[in-house]
RNA sequence: GGGCUGGUAGCUCAGCUGGUUAGAGCGCCUGCCUUACAAGCAGGAUGUCGGGGGUUCGAGUCCCUCCCGGCCCA
């Protein structure tokens, strides 16, 4: 025998050899990529790519143990499994890096220049970008590595050129000098997304601003007294009547002495501050509409950097928060800052610089998003993909029919530069697929290229159909592998890119594919066009106590650190058993401890079982490890435990398909679980072992082979394979382990990643043997719970004494070496009467009398008796007064009457059993 | 301000379209090194299902209301 395991089991021993094996062996390459196969139905799923610069955290290590369960479970069904990889340039967090080591060298980008910057930067994603992708091969992620990507693949360049030409033709980009979010740290426009807004204690300033008449003044409130060098009206809302005769009139702008009237808008909100705010359009996105309705000029009074531009001013080059209180001083020895007030205001700030975002006017690229969004909308109206869990379609739906423009360009060097070209002789901007060779206005022959690059979630907003080959030959024909793979079936994601990612997905997948006829040359709709058509979304990865992790509170923790510890298949059971969908997951330490333990019970099981096979073999019994994927029928002969849990199996099966199907990775393991421990070790092992009697042989004898015994072995062997295959994806190492230890060498396909997963129809159900089964485990639970209250000693074996209907006495008295190893009884005599008393207990269809000399604790027991009574008279009452309730009898149905009156009918005899043996105690 | 969502055993969470006496894992208590496994085995304790009201023959489950959390968007 091959299989000398050793006594624990170690993880590190093996994760390794077999995570290179499933790579280097192309296990999880798609059917048609590894053996031609295109017969078989595709399952198709995108990663979500992380960032080059990423390391893997328990977000990644969820998403992927989830996506990976599925991937294999659709494998094992016969499906072509294609997980496509790939990973993403993430413009801002690369550029960041590549900066932060350039100034560490004592340069920055603009000293080394556009070119050698960015050589520098493939230079760096080259070093460092594999480190995930590194991690992800560790982790066993079933991915097809022959289909891995990058977002700035030369066909992925191509393809996000020819989607930013097309959207440009079809009239959806344009560009033009509007007011953005502006990061003055990483000096780029980000989107609305990138933006967060914190709750940041501030002040509000109320600031006079004088009439030009000498009349009088008016008193405005801001948040920003700086931006006021940039202010061009001040307005009151037209229903206030404070300040109705005020309209109309001209300000003097103090400390620059400029002329700007007082308007009436319905921006200005009475209730707020003074109620007559500043209008700064270039500086304020409000401010910014205000200006338009009122044909305001737009006064930008900032640079890039945040800091005063106003040659000639005395706050020329000052920082925006420097400028602020030399503004405040200026006002205050004027007398015009006539209150300071405590004020919370949500900051907006720049998500990954961290920067206050200053609003600024600035020549940009839009798409015009209503177009898309529509259809994107009517795809998951209409039920062409699905949400789970459901309730993020509202989320969805909110944000589609609240959505603005997208701002596409970044003043960023590292990304997809657009693919725009402008003639510095006439100023004509072109849109082009190549380099023109000359301005189609002028002539002139050196066009320059725009130098923004596209916002990184454009990109990857096309990756469903890029990663396949969009836009192919032809531009407007399925290449092969759209055809073959997209729409693809499932997306699985976290919430947190939902509109970043998921919305952008779908808006590009029904605008682009829609133009692409199906394979069959026929026109494709909406339902075809989806980029996916399921998404499912996970939970966040808590810290222990509930805590979101994050870097500056310390508490995150590295899955690598956590699998190096327990194991990768402990870990990934942990993530999977409290993935319940809707809920965040408070990673637990303790519970993977608790699943490392589980692999340990598998380990071990599977050391028992070879043992047994290595004892078989010695005792002259012929054992092929091969059972087959396969159960229709067992022989005749089969004991009654092997038919058990065969009909077990079956029912696991089919609880694990329906989970899975319902993405409920939490009940699918939890129910592999308890069949493996507490059906398939804590029974089938110790009822089995009464069959797996291997007597030695002698010299010359021939084996004397016992048929219950050989069939108790091979339904041994097979139920453990099968469960091997049941939970492989869930587990995949420990089980690709085991099972090749299984077969010895001689296993049927190269990995159990490639075998059948089991179904409930492989395998035969056995209703007498499930009851008969039951029966003998409640009689051994009770019998053991005797002998406890009684004080026998664990070692010592005792007489019992049965009564029952035929069925259980014979069933006893067929099982008495069962008996006799699970409950150690010594021996089973029947009784005619009930049996009452200390010693006796009541199960269902039997009383059972553990004959045992020694004195019962009397307190002990007439406080359990007395709570169970309690428990019953508890539960008899509610039948009973259920029962009698003319209501539910004319109303419920039949079958939960029915129930309860047979419910009512044990509980009664319970009941009475309980008072006797309550009365039956000594005084 | 708008939207979404949660409050069930000490902890983390199940509990499907309302139907019998509310479950699991971990933790806790007791006894066992029973040769597959002490990362184990056996037995056991534990809940005013956030509060209040309502609908119903019947509510952890549906409705209203209040209290306390979380998330997203503005």
């Amino acid at each position: 025998m091959p299989n000398e395991l050793p006594k624990a089991y170690d993880p590190a021993a093996i994760e390794q050899k077999w995570a290179e094996f499933w790579v280097r062996e192309h296990i999880f390459d798609s059917f048609a990529q590894a053996a031609d196969d295109t017969s078989a139905k595709p399952f198709t799923m995108l990663l979500p790519p992380p960032n080059v610069t990423g390391r893997l955290h328990m977000g990644h290590m969820l998403n992927q143990t989830e996506m990976d369960i599925l991937a294999r479970w659709h494998r094992m069904r016969g499906e072509d499994s294609v997980w496509v990889p790939g990973t993403d340039h993430a413009g801002i967090a690369t550029q960041m890096m590549v900066e932060r080591q350039l100034a560490s060298e004592g340069t920055n980008r603009k000293v080394v220049g556009r070119d050698a910057f960015l050589d520098r930067v493939w230079q760096w994603k080259a070093q460092y970008g594999g480190a995930i992708t590194g991690q992800m091969r560790r982790l066993g992620a079933s991915v097809d590595w022959s289909r891995e990507y990058f977002t700035m693949d030369d066909n992925l360049s191509a393809a996000v050129t020819e989607a930013f030409v097309r959207l440009y033709e079809q009239g959806l980009i344009y560009r033009g000098s509007y007011i953005v979010n502006w990061d003055p740290v990483q000096q780029t426009a980000v989107s609305d997304l990138e933006v967060e807004h914190k709750e940041t204690a501030g002040k509000l300033y109320s600031i006079r601003y004088p009439f030009a008449d000498g009349s009088g003044s008016i008193v405005i409130a801001t948040t920003r007294p700086e931006t006021m060098l940039g202010d061009v009206a001040v307005v009151v809302n037209p229903a206030d009547e404070r300040y109705t005769a005020l309209v109309g009139k001209t300000i003097k702008l103090p400390l620059v002495d400029r002329d700007i009237p007082l308007l009436a808008d319905e921006w200005a909100k009475p209730e707020f501050g003074t109620g007559a705010v500043k209008v700064t359009p270039a500086h304020d996105p409000n401010d910014y509409e205000t200006g338009k309705r009122h044909q305001l000029a737009e006064l930008t009074i900032m640079d890039e950097t945040a800091h005063i531009a106003l040659p000639g001013s005395p706050y020329d080059g000052l920082e925006r928060y420097a400028a602020r209180e030399r503004i405040l001083a200026d006002l205050h020895a004027l007398g015009l800052l006539v209150e300071v007030k405590d004020h919370t205001l949500a900051v907006a700030t720049s998500q990954r610089s961290g920067a206050v975002i200053e609003p600024r006017l600035s020549m940009q690229w839009f798409l015009k998003i209503q177009p898309l969004a529509d259809k994107a909308i009517a795809a998951v109206e209409e039920g062409h993909i699905k949400f789970t869990p459901a309730n993020y379609a509202k989320t969805y739906f909110e944000w589609m029919r609240n959505i603005h423009d997208w701002c596409i360009s970044r003043q960023l060097w590292w990304g997809h530069r657009i693919p725009a070209y402008h003639c510095p002789e006439c100023g004509t901007t072109c849109v082009s697929r190549t380099r023109p060779e000359r301005c189609g206005s002028c002539d002139h022959a050196e066009m320059q290229q725009e130098t923004d690059v596209l916002d990184t979630w454009f990109s990857s907003g096309l990756l469903p159909f890029t990663v396949f080959g969009w836009p192919g030959e032809q531009g407007t024909t399925a290449t092969p592998d759209s055809a073959r793979y997209y729409p693809t079936d499932l997306l699985v994601t976290g919430f947190d890119i939902l509109f970043f990612w998921v919305a952008r997905m779908i808006m590009f997948g029904t605008h682009f594919m829609l133009d692409v006829p199906m394979p069959d040359g026929s026109p494709r709709t909406l339902a075809d066009a989806v980029p996916f058509r399921e998404v499912y979304i996970h939970a966040l990865v808590r810290a222990e106590d509930r805590q979101k992790m994050s870097k500056t509170k310390g508490n995150v923790i590295d899955p690598i650190e956590i699998i190096e510890r327990f194991g990768t298949d402990a870990v990934r059971f942990t993530l999977a058993s409290q993935a319940s969908p809707g809920t965040d997951i408070a990673f637990s330490e303790q519970r993977t401890e608790g699943y490392r333990a589980f692999a340990n019970k598998i380990w071990n099981a599977a050391r028992f079982l070879f043992l047994q096979v290595e004892r078989a073999r010695a005792a002259g019994y012929k054992m092929r490890m091969g059972t087959g994927a396969q159960v229709t029928a067992l022989p005749e002969i089969t004991p009654m435990e092997t038919r058990w849990i065969f009909a077990r199996l079956r029912a696991v099966c089919a609880e694990v398909d329906r989970a899975l199907k319902d993405y409920r990775f939490d009940e699918a393991s939890n129910a592999i679980y308890q069949f493996f421990w507490g059906e398939f070790c804590d029974w089938y092992l110790e009822l089995v072992k009464v069959r797996l009697d291997f007597p030695d042989m002698r010299e010359g004898e021939a084996p004397i082979q016992n048929p219950e015994t050989a069939i108790s072995l091979a339904g041994l062997v097979g139920v453990f394979e099968a469960s091997l295959r049941l939970l492989s994806p869930f587990m995949p190492f420990l089980t690709e382990e085991l099972w090749h230890a299984l077969y010895e060498g001689e296993a049927p396909a190269k990995s159990i990643a490639l075998t059948r997963y089991p179904q409930p129809g492989d395998f035969p159900n056995d209703d007498a043997a499930v009851s008969a089964i039951a029966t003998l485990q409640d009689l051994i639970v009770t019998v053991r719970a005797l002998r406890k209250d009684l004080g026998v000693p664990e070692k010592e074996a005792a007489p019992i004494l049965l009564h029952g209907d035929n069925r259980t006495l014979a069933l006893a008295d067929a099982n008495r070496d069962m008996l006799a190893r699970l409950a150690r009884v010594s021996d089973v005599e029947f009784a005619q009467e009930p049996l009452t008393g200390p010693a006796a207990r009541t199960g269902t269809g039997f009383d059972v009398l553990v004959q045992y000399e020694r004195q019962i604790d009397v307190p002990a027991e007439r406080e359990r008796l007395t709570k169970e009574l309690a428990r019953l008279t508890k539960g008899l009452d509610a039948a009973n007064r259920q029962l009698g309730n003319d209501g539910f009898l004319a109303k419920a149905p039949a079958s939960v009457v029915e129930g309860l009156k047979k419910q009512q009918a044990e509980t009664h005899l319970l009941h009475s059993k309980a008072q006797a043996a309550l009365d039956a105690l000594p005084a």
